[in-house]
DNA sequence: CGAGTCGTTGAACGGAATCAATCGTCGTGG
DNA sequence: CCACGACGATTGATTCCGTTCAACGACTCG
């Protein structure tokens, strides 16, 4: 998850391969071999499985210090397209050196794991939102998560509709059940800054 | 995901702890302090997570050689219920062992990096499918995810309504729609076990 | 000051959830 | 051995709500 990690396997930081991407640029493809894991030094990277009919689903955003592609590792081609959503400069790690670092570091190897377990739990966490059918409630769910659990507040840094897509509703849906829940006084909101209100919150969900 | 990987950790095959659980019976509860990684001899656990509502979402099913909460290692909790589906024995693996066993035998720690590697795809695979609206869809996707791509069959050991669960869909309209798809000549049928047959697949999906 | 994208609202449609009822099957116990 | 109950599988009818299409304002960037 964070790229202090993988930099710090390399004992030269000097050694690390950096790329700077143009916004709309692909770092790879499905299906390419995979040699690489990836890190975001700045700017933005998209995860998306292109779907059979054409569309794509987004499946990720790594965003400043996120690596991403980490469970590529052990596995022959990426299953997943990456594309700069902005300028973004990435750094890259030959899987060969990474392994070996791991090798080499047995202490980090253990931090390696952590990192995987707590990507498994976030995604069973996702995969638990999706089960909640009422777009409303799957919403507030979303957002307990994310806010902050002392200021109950949260920003978002990414386009609205992508968090929509995040949580597997269509834009429209997603603004208007923002729209009611403000209404209802669950939230409060001033542009992408949310902040949740307890106001019979314990009912709604 | 396999409990020989976990078996074989421990020096002395003796060594391991086996429980016979009853049909219905609690490995552990969300919540509970994580000290054991466990593996399922024989039988089948479910994984669940009790929702807000009331209701318990199926996130996995571990059966006959199956591991289960190995991304707990560095977890203080764990963060889903674990229930045995019938009479079941697993085995149990103390944390701390697991991680005495990966630290003197470094090659172990690669392989397990390898199976979170492949928990984390096939959630992604998991949480792909969600992205597709259509039942029907969403439905031929999961049986070419899980069909043995050669005979193009597979066969089910669990409850069709579970299958239904983990897809995000109503049982009913599970039944619905595999229904259809026999009529449509996608899909022969009889009783748990299915065979794709290429026939206007395509254009279907 | 346009072009493009995000954010927002309206209206209509479609399809999945839900409620309800029935059948089949398996196991249990009298 | 059969009656019974429990649960899975199945089909029908209805409701609801999220998607989609459409249009428009707001904002950013060249």
């Amino acid at each position: 998850m964070n790229i202090h990690y993988f930099d710090q396997l390399f004992f030269d930081s000097g050694d690390i391969l950096k790329k700077t991407l143009l916004c709309g640029e692909y770092v790879f493809y499905k299906g390419d071999p995979a040699k690489y894991i990836y890190g975001v030094e700045s700017g933005q990277v998209h995860l998306k499985r292109p779907t059979p009919e054409g569309r794509s689903v987004l499946i990720h955003v790594a965003g400043d210090g996120d690596s991403f592609a980490e469970a590529s590792l052990f596995s022959d081609v990426y299953h997943c397209d990456a594309v700069a959503e902005e300028e973004t400069i990435v750094h890259t790690y030959p899987k060969t050196r990474v392994l070996d670092a791991l090798r080499s570091q047995p202490d980090k190897t253990e931090q390696y794991i952590a990192l995987l377990s707590s990507q498994v739990r976030s995604l069973r966490t996702q995969l638990e939102l999706r089960n909640i059918l009422s777009a409303k409630k799957r919403i507030i769910h979303y957002l307990l998560l994310k806010a902050d659990p002392v200021t109950r507040e949260l920003i978002f840094h990414i386009p609205l509709k992508e968090i929509a897509a995040e949580l597997g509703l269509a834009k429209e849906t997603f603004y208007r059940n923002l729209a009611l829940l403000e209404q209802e006084g669950v939230i409060q909101r001033q542009k992408k800054k949310i902040r949740l209100c307890g106001a019979n919150m314990t009912e709604i969900i």
